[in-house]
DNA sequence: TAAACATATGAACAATTGCTCATATGTTTA
DNA sequence: TAAACATATGAGCAATTGTTCATATGTTTA
């Protein structure tokens, strides 16, 4: 059974058109799974705060841990998701590892959330 | 014990300096708070596709979840969601419910993060 | 008013997630 | 080389989340 062949309320005229209209415009499974799981790595107030924190300065991991009141491993196990994201880069200078914004978006992305909320 | 009297790696000469520095730019916590929980609606590939699909048209429940092969009560609570976050917003018609986008901002912060995972 | 249709919602369950704790890895220095 | 320091990581646990199922609410129509 297709999936224009319906028996529900069928508002529009032609649910061809419309379904054409939103596969042109869906993108591939692969890419709706990629922004979620881009998407949730935003979800999470520490890796908002560890953001807001790099948008400052490139800063080491017991710094981040100090200035946020959590422990090492709790950074480190975010700092991981976060690079993993590619959100965040790291550099190692000796025994420390310096974290910064990977890229643009990052602000962006976190700059139009705040308008949405803030209107 | 104050928050910069530190036994931790001390890489910057004055972490009073960065302080100041996070602390102005670090919002507060029930926005810090708010930020993440509108970031966690956009993390799940069901709710990004019910966007998606509200990008092109005004669509009602039963059309949204046919478009979507979803039960009609999945749909109805990830439309719950959607709503509490003035993401979307709904004009009854009918025995129908008409759901579309209630502002720019859902555009914007999906568009940058596409651009994020295809570059 | 009763039946049919469209949507909303609460409970329950499996799956995911963020933190802690213990410990491993990597780097410097005595 | 051994000890100290900085970071990374795996296991485990409580909390959160997305779906299903059953059912309630709201609207139209026979």
């Amino acid at each position: 059974m297709a999936v224009n062949d319906v028996e529900c309320c069928e508002t529009f005229q032609t649910h061809e058109e419309l379904l054409a209209l939103v596969n042109a415009g869906m993108p591939e499974e692969d890419t709706l799974y990629d922004l979620a799981e881009l998407f949730k790595v935003f979800g999470d107030s520490t890796r908002i705060r560890i953001l807001y924190v790099l948008f400052e300065a490139e800063v080491c991991v017991c710094d981040l841990a100090e200035i946020l009141h959590m422990t090492q491993s709790a950074i480190s196990h975010q700092l991981k998701i976060l690079k993993q994201s590619r959100l965040v880069k790291s550099r190692r200078e000796g025994k420390s590892v310096f974290y910064s914004l990977a890229d643009a978006h990052v602000r962006t992305i976190i700059a139009q959330g705040r308008e949405h909320i803030d209107e």
